[in-house]
RNA sequence: GCGGGCGUGGUGGAAUGGUAGACACACAGGACUUAAAAUCCUGAGGGGGUAUCCCCGUGCGGGUUCGAGUCCCGCCGCCCGCACCA
């Protein structure tokens, strides 16, 4: 080794150094006009909830990695960030901290940004923005009213969950066993005239974009698919038998198995029904009954062991086929009323719940499904409906036919029929998906920006009013909706007539916020939504990175506003993410001290006694034990701050870590050994430049030409342009763990190739062994760069190498280093590996028989005999059969 | 209940149907050192032989194949999503 003493890498020094010269050459600055082939980049934006935590940096990393690969590879890329920065939690912090939502969210953004440069990721700072500016919002507000003006968006009465304390509208994930997770009230159900999104106008055109996503995880199209949940069934009147209640004719129900009419036994109606309703008021039993349900109701989650409860009506109908027979009306808790028409046919012998509840009121049992291999003698339902494939009996004209030509044979028979002069049976495909309801009683997001006048109705506010602003003049200690307490801010003049009107004093659900901010970025300073040029250039966003959390509802909405951005011209593409990739969470392991409190890392010492792991805490000395392995979160304090932690090891090892080892999509766990590793890594390639460097000094004459094709150092050149080829692969595929692992394996080589074992063998072939160690050196530091790119620039200017690696492009891999000249075959004898020959790349078949059967292993287990058999997969391995 | 995924050394994980365990972490031994840290070298799936050989081995049981971690069938376990959707 030659004799240079070099100081350890300082991540410190280096990495603020490197920052700063990146900013002030505007390295990641894109321009919209650049004429090269353009990349998108995007990981979904933070909340600025005042840190950046781990899972951050795992995101950010990854998106990073490919951003700065794509512009090695040439590519015009564009990498932004901003905040998503509406929400609640701003106004809790707001009336805790008395401080105004509105600075402790700028003041959290502020701190965030100066964490997220720290990290050195490749941003376009310039296009930053935060939904909460007022120049976003006013935006947002622009495409709502076009919306409205599409017909995009309606206003209806629906139920909320109401917290008579907060008073304000929880979602159902903040209401916990029917009570409101921060005020502890029972939650109340209210109805309210709320603003909707017509998103399930889209279900379909949102089912069947499913299938174009072909660079989307399988699993989130399935959950959006499940979402959407389209069934195909019939719609069916029931005619009442008639009775003393006036002016109901029919019950109209949804059915997707139009085939098991036969087998029908009961009617069900929703405690929500209408019908349901109005019998109450002359039925107190039935009255009781729905109150009960409604109570029951909020208590949310408990209802999936709820027992099928009903209430019989008074009420029959006509059984549609069975001529003379009528069925029961019950009033049934286990009947949706917001899906199909809150009514349903029970046919116990074939759907689980209908059994159930039959069972429970002595209701017949009917079997119209015959499974194939049953006897129809014998064939009874006892404990569990029988859902599964069959033909059709006890059916009359049905009889003999399979369940899909029963159902169209239902559909036909009953589209030929009229009651009430409409046809008695109509096929239906039923969406789960709901409108979106936006509205929010909250102050801290964006206004609607729309006016109530007693006489003209909901007025949209005029473009030259724009933008409808938050005011700033608000109290922080008073809970409820700031905008309706305002003295002033919702008293205006109407629009249309001048006379004294109000705003509408809810704003939007912040999901409307994130459902197009990756089009804003694409103009940010536009002076509408978007500017559609910009826009269509740079979407759809090629690379998405975010977690699976967001699988449904950001994303759907996303995909919503795409199309109905489209619609109103703002956009000229419907998929908003052509690839989409979904990170696994970062975990660690938990420590309770043994008052069961929890405790964070950094107060535990963990040491390895031979196999054993003991912990201990290190204020008490108090042993501690040592619990799962869970998502890192403030409750369990098993977190670990990523300021400490480059202020410890630096930005790139905490990059580094992120990357290594556990392919992207799943968890990753954070250890101490983990870190350490990676740091050191780190030291190791600095180590590794500096012995190069070392070497490149003793020899400093010019390397001819006809060196670099010396045979003694032609294996490590390979292995150099090998890595070059499959990192590239990799970060391509974001398998980062396995283009981690090629870059170790490099590492590796070179540290051979640099040793002074090797430079003593090399004395004649020096020219040879310093270029390829040249080369070998300069690639790794172009495949690190992406990763580490802090000290990717501090080896490269060590190297000499002109300008920044960050601006280099990416090496090409030479194809004929790529290729051995020989290979190693294994031979196997009967499926199992006895041996390897080495041969020359496709060679013949007679070459390769010879050698493997001159093998000794194979000469023995023939014993002389030909083997009945010999398989030759090419320079791939051999297989001997005997 | 329905849908999806996963199961490989002490650990994280590699492996277009073709040498299972790449690469890393942890561990053990050695070198250097007064010592430690750092660094470097070596070892290692399990068992036997201890020579370079043999047997077993990817949750379990079958199957397809010259050949299965990989494909098929049936189980077991874990994780995630949805959940009275007619």
């Amino acid at each position: 080794m030659t004799a240079r003493s070099v100081e350890r890498y300082n991540p410190r020094v280096e990495e603020p150094r490197w920052q700063k010269l990146w900013e002030e050459r505007q390295s990641f600055v894109v321009r919209n006009d650049d004429p090269r082939e353009r990349y998108y980049v995007l990981e979904m934006f933070p909340y600025p909830s005042g840190r950046i935590h781990m899972g951050h940096v795992r995101n950010y990393t990854m998106g990073d990695v490919l951003a700065r690969y794509m512009r090695a590879r040439g590519k015009n890329v564009l990498h932004p960030m901003g905040w998503d920065a509406f929400g609640l939690p701003a106004e809790n912090a707001a009336m805790q901290n008395k401080v105004p939502a509105r600075d402790w969210t700028y003041a959290n953004i502020a701190a965030m940004r100066k964490q997220l440069k720290a990290i050195g990721l490749s941003i376009d700072w310039t296009r930053e923005f935060a939904t909460c500016d007022v120049d976003y919002y006013h935006q947002q507000q622009k495409l709502f009213l076009d919306f409205l003006e599409a017909g995009l968006v309606t206003r209806k009465k629906s139920k909320v969950n109401w917290d008579p304390v907060d008073m304000t509208v929880l979602a159902n994930e903040q209401v916990i066993d029917g009570r409101a997770w921060r005020s502890g009230a029972p939650v109340e159900q209210r109805e309210l005239t709320q603003w909707f999104l017509r998103i399930s106008d889209y279900s379909e055109e949102l089912l069947a974009g499913l299938d174009g996503l072909d660079g989307w995880p399988e699993k989130v199209r399935i959950m959006q698919r499940n979402w959407i949940g389209k069934s195909e069934g019939l719609r069916l009147l029931f005619e009442l038998v008639a009775d003393a209640y006036a002016g109901q004719q029919n019950i109209e129900v949804f059915t997707t198995r139009p085939d098991t009419i036969f087998g029908a036994s009961f009617i069900a109606l929703s405690p929500d029904h209408p019908l349901a309703e109005r019998l109450a008021a002359r039925d107190e039993e039935l009255a009781e009954f729905i109150a009960e349900f409604r109570r029951q109701g909020t208590a949310t989650e408990t209802l999936e062991k709820a027992e099928k409860l009903g209430h019989f009506s008074g009420l029959h109908v006509k059984h549609p086929v069975r001529d003379g027979e009528v069925l029961p009306v019950y009033i049934a808790n286990f009947v949706l009323m917001d899906y199909g028409t809150g009514a349903i046919f029970g046919c116990p012998a074939h759907d689980q719940r209908d059994l159930e509840f039959a069972r429970r009121y002595g209701l017949p049992v009917i079997p119209v499904v015959l499974p194939d291999s049953a006897d129809p003698r014998h064939f009874e339902i006892a404990g569990e409906a029988y859902t599964g494939p069959g033909s059709i009996y006890h059916s009359g004209f049905l009889d003999g036919l399979p369940i899909e030509a029963a159902k169209r044979a239902v559909a036909t028979h009953f589209g030929a029929r009229t009651v009430d002069n409409r046809p008695q049976g109509v096929v239906e495909v039923n969406y789960r998906l709901r409108d979106w309801g936006i509205s929010r009683q909250r102050y801290w997001g964006c206004p609607i920006p729309v006016i109530h006048c007693e006489v003209c109705g909901t007025v949209p506010v005029p473009q030259k009013d724009l933008p409808v602003k938050l005011p700033e003049d608000i109290p922080v200690d008073k809970p409820g909706n700031a905008l309706d307490h305002h003295p002033t801010w919702k008293h205006v003049v109407c629009p249309q007539c001048s006379r004294a009107a109000q705003r509408e004093t809810d704003t939007m659900d912040t999901f409307v916020d994130s459902s197009w901010y990756f089009a804003r970025f694409t103009a940010p300073d536009a002076e509408t939504p978007t500017d559609p040029a910009a826009a269509n250039a740079w979407l759809p966003v090629d690379q998405y990175i975010g977690g699976v959390e967001h699988a449904i509802l950001h994303l759907l909405y996303s995909r919503f506003f795409a199309r109905a951005m489209k619609k109103t011209g703002h956009l000229a593409v419907e998929e908003p993410f052509k690839g989409l990739f979904t990170q696994g969470m970062v975990t660690h392991e938990t420590y309770r001290a043994r008052n069961g409190d929890w405790l964070a890392p950094e107060e535990v010492v963990v040491e390895t006694v031979g196999e054993a792991r003991r912990a201990r805490h290190v204020a008490t000395g108090h042993p501690v034990a040592v619990g799962s392995i869970e998502k890192m979160s403030k409750s369990r304090k098993n977190v670990v701050d990523p300021d400490e932690i480059v202020a410890t090891y630096g930005a790139d090892t905490a990059r580094w870590f992120m990357l290594s080892d556990s392919p992207p999509e799943r968890d990753v766990q954070w250890t101490e050994a983990g870190i350490e590793g990676a740091s050191r890594f780190l030291q190791r390639i600095w180590k590794l430049v500096n012995d190069a460097i070392g070497v490149f000094e003793q020899f400093p004459a010019p390397i001819p030409a006809a060196a670099l094709v010396d045979e003694a150092f032609a294996e490590y050149r390979k292995v150099t342009h090998r890595a070059v080829a499959r990192v590239a692969e990799d970060i391509e595929g974001l398998r980062f763990n396995r283009a981690v692992a090629q870059i170790y394996e490099l590492t590796n080589s070179l540290a051979r190739l640099a040793s002074e074992e090797t430079l003593q063998t090399s004395v004649s072939g020096a020219g040879a062994h310093i270029s390829a160690l040249r080369e070998g050196v300069e690639r790794l530091i172009q495949l690190i760069a992406p990763m580490m790119p802090h000290l990717a620039e501090s080896c490269w200017s060590a190297l000499g190498m002109k300008g920044l690696v960050a601006d280099a492009p990416w090496p090409e891999a030479d194809p004929a280093l790529l290729i051995d000249s020989t290979v190693v075959v294994p031979v196997q004898i009967n499926g199992k590996r006895r041996g390897e020959v080495v041969l020359p790349i496709g060679a013949p078949r007679e070459l390769v028989e010879k050698e493997v059967l001159s093998l000794e292993a194979v000469s023995r287990m023939l014993a002389g005999n030909a083997p009945k058999k010999l398989i030759i997969v090419p320079d791939r391995i051999v297989n001997v059969v005997i």
